[in-house]
DNA sequence: GGGAAAATTTTACAAATGATAAAAAATGAA
DNA sequence: TTCATTTTTTATCATTTGTAAAATTTTCCC
């Protein structure tokens, strides 16, 4: 995915102040199973996926549980990190050989604070970050896990393809042996 | 709680800007049991609470969930009205007599428009609201209800004095007889 | 392709939670 | 205060979900 489509898709830039943000950008290329970054440091960086998947996971004592699932077009973001200049809850671990653009967090404030647009073009990306999370929170709330689980078959049939049943069990906030037998019920 | 402070705690503005907000507000009272907005309609306005304490609830079937308590100072939204210009998931009920300082969304969106600072408090604004809803996702899925409602009592004391229990329950994503079992524990 | 390791499913049993009904307690209006 | 209504708790039983361990399937290196 190009990152004019990225950023457009949040909210249309003027050329200008689109390209204030483009020039600054650097490309970065992560294998299978490593680590984008970890929930005990701030991140410095937000990254747009160009291509590849990736899951945000927290530890705990016996194993970890993953909360978010990003592909081509999603954005990579520690939000503590980026909203608060905190240590953020999550680790990123990259699932299949990937590639990102890699945007500076102290840059993008810089921008936000001579830019107009740039700064309605922030304020859309929370904005719409905020919907996504809402989405979430709701369909955890209202939807039992194998209601969500036909959920993401639907909105996400790849998903199922591309990444490994544990962590979607765990993304579904349900054993591996619940999802197990989810998918063995008819239909 | 005064208007002053509600907006300085998102974003400090400055007075000229600020002002501006201000002079357009509107504040309005409404009693105990009174529906403040319904999911069914596009909500043209956002209430900050000045005094009193509402719930987000959507209507199912048989019986309604809460999925959101707003106290003094918080803020009372429709996100999907405010960002998207949507119909809501939400019905807000006002649980105590309440008084809201109200603000019209269209003419926020036009002071986004043409003054930065104001654009950055909107920014900000999104950005804490999306902090507080992750929080809500990520204590969802990574604690049990008996944690969550530990939590609640640590955090809100006065929440479970002011709010009856079945909303209580409902909000933490269990029966208000497993929210009793878990009150007659020991410790 | 063969074999080891990892992932997934299945089974049996245990623990937690839900549904329902009814009793007890609290609240509110006359 | 009293009585009716609402809210909360308790008890019983059914259902769901988890744990643990084994069986099966898939993946991936050599």
């Amino acid at each position: 995915m190009k990152i004019d489509e990225i950023l457009d898709k949040v909210y249309k830039l003027p050329d200008q102040a689109k390209q204030k943000i483009i020039e600054s950008i650097d490309e970065v290329n992560y294998k299978k199973g490593e680590i984008l970054f970890q929930a005990d440091k701030i991140v410095q960086e937000i990254y747009f996926i160009k291509k590849g998947i990736v899951r945000a996971y927290t530890k705990t004592s016996d194993n970890d549980i993953t909360f978010w699932f990003g592909k081509e077009g999603d954005t990579v973001i520690s939000m503590r990190s980026y909203v608060a200049n905190n240590k953020g809850y999550e680790d990123i671990e990259v699932l299949e050989d990937s590639e990102f653009y890699k945007v500076d967090i102290s840059y993008l404030r810089k921008l936000f604070k001579e830019d107009i647009h740039i700064a309605n073009w922030g304020r859309k990306f929370a904005e719409q970050e905020l919907i996504k999370t809402e989405k979430r929170l709701i369909s955890r709330q209202f939807r039992t896990a194998k209601d969500r689980y036909k959920e993401l078959i639907e909105n996400n049939p790849d998903l199922i393809r591309r990444v490994q049943l544990g962590h979607i069990a765990s993304y579904l906030g349900i054993t591996q042996v619940s999802l197990s037998r989810i998918r063995a019920e008819k239909n």
